[in-house]
DNA sequence: TATGAGTGATGCCGAAACGGCATCACATCA
DNA sequence: TGATGTGATGCCGTTTCGGCATCACTCATA
């Protein structure tokens, strides 16, 4: 706020004891900062500083002022944060960390939905993998994950989860393109992409194949879902990826989803979560029921 | 104060409940006070004001921000009214490092007559010796200082100095009691006490004795004039300390002072000093006059 | 229904405040 | 003694502010 602009001037000589140092950090020239302390005790009547020669240093005058201005500015801070939780559903900023497979159709038509109606709310959405998603929620610096079999973790708070089975994915003219659904032996007889462990589905994998004797020998080990679709396209290859993943339907993409049908081989749940002790932004608490209607929307 | 300039404006606008009518009575025009309240909305991101036919009415928004404008002004004229008070002698605090022998009549009696006329005046009064005394004023620990015969140093600054002479003091039923003066020797016939070498004196003693082939044969060698007291009073005796500890005329302690007369017995300077870079608060200064004026009426 | 009054918003522009650059005066230190 | 660091100040271009005039809209009244 501008009106506590020279308040801040203040606040920063009398935390450095220099007026040279505190137009330093405020990015002014001490000229400037100079002037403002001198027009302020002008106006007080007082010094508020004593100049010696190396710097400044606060009179019993100067010390009450500072004692005031730090009120006022953790009061000024505390009102504008007060206004923006009010006018939340309006303006603000959702940050949202979330796992690579939720970049090409779930987060981008969630986003939009959402904004149709509230455009002045803006997202920062970080794609990166399961463990960084949680990372992130947990230091405040997102203030939704979303995450594929994430481990137990007492500082997240699941509001959301829906099951997600593996599907192989392939190009739309493939010769498994029309089934219902397909095996792990079947797949092998093409080239094969998996994800890296830092991706959920590979998890399920190596417990399937851990109790199997079918090996698998893929082309591609990959942190990206991108260059494992572009690989399939120019291979007639398979890669796996959960289902939440899919185009929706009726939508065109080039590939397909089929889902695997294995005895033994478990599904995983795609969660929706928060640091456990936060109150969310009105915004984005606005984003988690959205959230929750669209991933409800899919088990059904 | 002019960083609240605008804040009273909004005050103004949520109190009549019109820009035009607020305008009037902070004899700007309203065009001015609009723009302002445009500007803080844009700053905010909301608006404060709803804009009605006949006037404006507070936003939920505008009614978090004048709370906030209403605390901060209260906030702001009480720090002034008490940066007033500190300036004018109202409220404060000052500082003295003293040697003990001014603890008993000097210093409760410029500290009493003070506070008759500027009652919200604390003192913060510290018996010390003359090196934590000196020490003290340099580490802005005290406003003032008052030590006898302070080596020379360039951080002090001499606000007042009186010439102290030694007295022997003995209990009022003395036999040397009513003598106009007394020498050395004649004082060694009965039980004597000294001080040792943190209280002044006792360096122009040793001064003095170290051309003489008098030896004192002291009782009592102590830091407190307090003890010696008591000793002298309890054992006849006599005990050395400079004049400013003998009670102003009139009073009756017990004891009485009578000054030493001995060629080569040199006498020493009580100093009020301060930090020599040192601007005193007000209260300070004051106390300074006061205390020089009471200095030097001891001379006269 | 037309008109006058009252309201907040806006264009234009001169006045006031501000910050940047350069320099000064002083104290300190090697 | 010269270099360095500090707050203060002159000059001036830039930004912000307030005053004057006007606009757009609503409401009340004749």
């Amino acid at each position: 706020m501008q009106h506590v602009r020279y308040l801040r001037y203040v606040d920063a000589v009398a935390r450095t004891g220099s007026i040279r140092k505190a137009a330093e950090r405020l990015n002014v020239v001490s000229s400037a900062v100079n002037r403002r302390i001198l027009d302020l005790e002008a106006e007080i009547g007082t010094a508020l500083f004593e100049r010696l020669p190396r710097g400044v240093r606060l009179t019993p005058a100067g010390e009450l002022f500072v004692a005031y201005l730090r009120r006022a500015l953790a009061d000024v801070d505390r009102v504008q944060s007060e206004i923006e939780d009010l006018e939340g559903l309006r303006r603000g900023v959702v940050r949202i960390a979330a796992i690579e497979g939720l970049a090409t159709h779930f987060l981008p038509a969630v986003i939009h939905d959402f904004q149709r109606e509230h455009p002045k709310v803006a997202f920062s959405t970080v794609i990166c993998g399961r463990d960084e998603v949680v990372a992130r929620v947990k230091r405040f610096e997102a203030d939704l994950g979303l995450v594929f079999n994430p481990a137990p973790d007492a500082d997240l708070r699941y509001l959301a989860e829906i099951e997600q089975r593996l599907c192989a994915f392939v190009p739309e003219d493939h010769s498994l393109a029309g089934r219902r659904s397909v095996r792990l032996s079947e797949c092998v007889e093409y080239p094969l992409a998996v994800p890296d462990r830092s991706l959920g589905g590979r998890a399920l994998l190596d417990a399937f194949l851990s109790k199997r004797s079918l090996r698998l020998e893929p082309s591609l080990e990959s942190n990206s879902y991108e260059l494992m679709r572009h690989f399939v396209m120019r291979t007639g290859g398979v890669y796996f990826q959960i289902s939440m993943g899919a185009p929706p339907p009726g939508e065109r993409s080039g590939l397909v989803a089929i889902p695997l049908e294995e005895r033994g081989l478990a599904s995983g749940k795609l969660v929706l979560c928060a640091e456990r002790s936060r109150t969310l932004p009105v915004a984005a608490a606005m984003v988690v029921e959205d959230m929750r209607a669209t991933l409800e929307s899919l088990v059904s």
